[in-house]
DNA sequence: CGGCATGTTGAAGAGACTCAATAAGTGTGG
DNA sequence: CCACACTTATTGAGTCTCTTCAACATGCCG
């Protein structure tokens, strides 16, 4: 089975289709709404939780009682500096965990990136689980890896590659964790799930130049801009070269790819969530 | 007991000492070698191994069949990207298992930045050892801990912070992991054991750079350059505060003067190791 | 239609890099 | 002990990328 936007029944809704995309039959990408849907302490362990994009999931001090599994969607996990300059330092995916972080107090919080559905789990419940399961536990290992990976790709990223580069690396990525739809003349569609300004503070950089270097990229033939949440990828090779992953794509690729929910997603299909085809 | 260069009997020789520091009776800078020490098969599991700065400890694209306990000394975990320009991703202190990362493909290396005392263990050996020991275990757990939050910090100050405020606090957790010695005015010398190229990449800037922040810093009054490898920190709390990490330096602190090393240097003080005193 | 959020474009300025020259310190040889 | 080679660190000048700030466009929704 593959791991894809298109083959969900629950995929992002078509409202917020822009004219072009709606005429294409693409993916649309939900609205971004900064409606603060706290999660409090009146959903049950294991219960199901849908969230606007822009919702608070894990304040910056927190409990750390609880910790989430995605179902669909994206999340961040975000620092924000002195000056309210905010950092993305991961997005997680779904089936991945996230919230596990040891005592939650290092000023990270984590946030939806889009519409997004959540199993919330007790830390101490998903501790003893994983004691007792050693298949969970090898998942979650593997999770952790890719995460440090993932970070040390962003390190490295920003450190030491332009803005284009970054942002080129970032493209050829999406296209193994966002809707990526083929077209009969051999390029593909990508769907952006998130905003403008998660990119640049992911990537380090600012919507300007996010935009503008976009647009460069389409001056040079790698990519078109159908619509601002909808990217043609007519060069996906090049891409990943402009990025310099191309010896990691591969790799990095199969990571993004991988089924990762299977396990996790069957340890906790239990509760409310069994009653919906949802889950 | 606690954690600190200064009471250590195999601490730096002072073959280095600039005539300042000499005079002031301060540890020195072991000098930087381009010396490439490969380690080879040749030694045995668990031996012990002297390595002096710059030696390469693992390759790029290296089996993994080994991993290493850091006894004295700091390693550098390192990229090289397509241009050959370097990002450290991270430090290794002793008392430190490094090596352990998964298949060991994605390009990165670990090379020593100042000599080092290493003990190489078998991969095999120390996952089985893991599997018995809950308490080794639980450590280990808590060091990847702290190598994923030094990375994320590392990350957050390329990505948002100038390097001013970069270089400021890392001479801030500098004092908590590199000889510190109190002064009888209430300041103290800090001993810089790695070189301003390693600094710079790091902190992803240039060795330019670093060289006139430092002195920036100075004229402000913040710290005092003794010779290249001492800093007189004056402000101990104003530097981390222009590094922007105030809230979380005791945390930060805490962890970095950790005896780290207690259970793993117990664990594997067996075989050619426990016939040397400097174990 | 107007309000609002998001995204794009333009112009100016600052910060950091690059390149090059110089200084300081170390080790070696005689 | 000193001259020399060599590494490491510092300083200077010029350049350029990227940010900042502002205006403008677009799309969505009431």
């Amino acid at each position: 089975m593959e791991f894809g936007w298109n083959n969900r029944a629950d995929g992002p809704p078509d409202a917020k289709l822009s004219r072009g995309a709606r005429a294409a039959n693409l993916p649309g990408r939900p609205l971004e709404q900064t409606q603060s849907h706290r999660a409090g302490p009146t959903y049950l362990s294991g219960d199901l939780v849908t969230l606007d994009a822009g919702a608070e999931v894990i304040a910056e001090r927190s409990s750390g009682r609880h910790i989430w599994l995605i179902r669909s969607g994206i999340l961040r996990l975000q620092r924000f500096s002195f000056d309210g300059r905010r950092q993305i330092l991961a997005l997680a995916l779904p089936g991945e965990i996230i919230g596990y972080e040891t005592p939650w107090r290092s000023g990270l919080s984590v946030e939806t990136a889009t519409r997004a559905k959540l199993c919330r789990i007790d830390r101490r419940d998903f501790e003893d689980r994983l004691d007792a399961d050693a298949v969970l536990r090898r998942e979650f290992a593997a999770q952790q890896q890719d995460h440090i990976e993932r970070l040390r790709w962003l390190t490295c990223s920003i450190g030491s590659l332009r803005p284009e580069e970054r942002l080129s690396a970032f493209l050829a990525l999406a296209t193994c964790c966002m809707p990526y739809q083929p077209l009969p003349d051999g390029t593909a569609v990508l769907t952006m799930l998130i905003s403008r300004a998660d990119m640049a503070d992911l990537l380090a950089t600012t919507m300007e130049t996010i935009s503008r270097v976009t647009h460069a990229l389409e001056e040079d033939g790698v990519v078109t801009i159908v619509d601002p949440a909808h990217f043609r990828i007519v060069d996906l090779k090049k891409l990943a070269a402009l990025g310099r992953i191309s010896d990691s794509f591969e790799d990095m690729a199969t990571r993004l790819k991988q089924p990762r929910d299977r396990c996790f997603l069957r340890a906790w299909s239990c509760g409310s969530c069994v009653s919906r085809s949802a889950c």
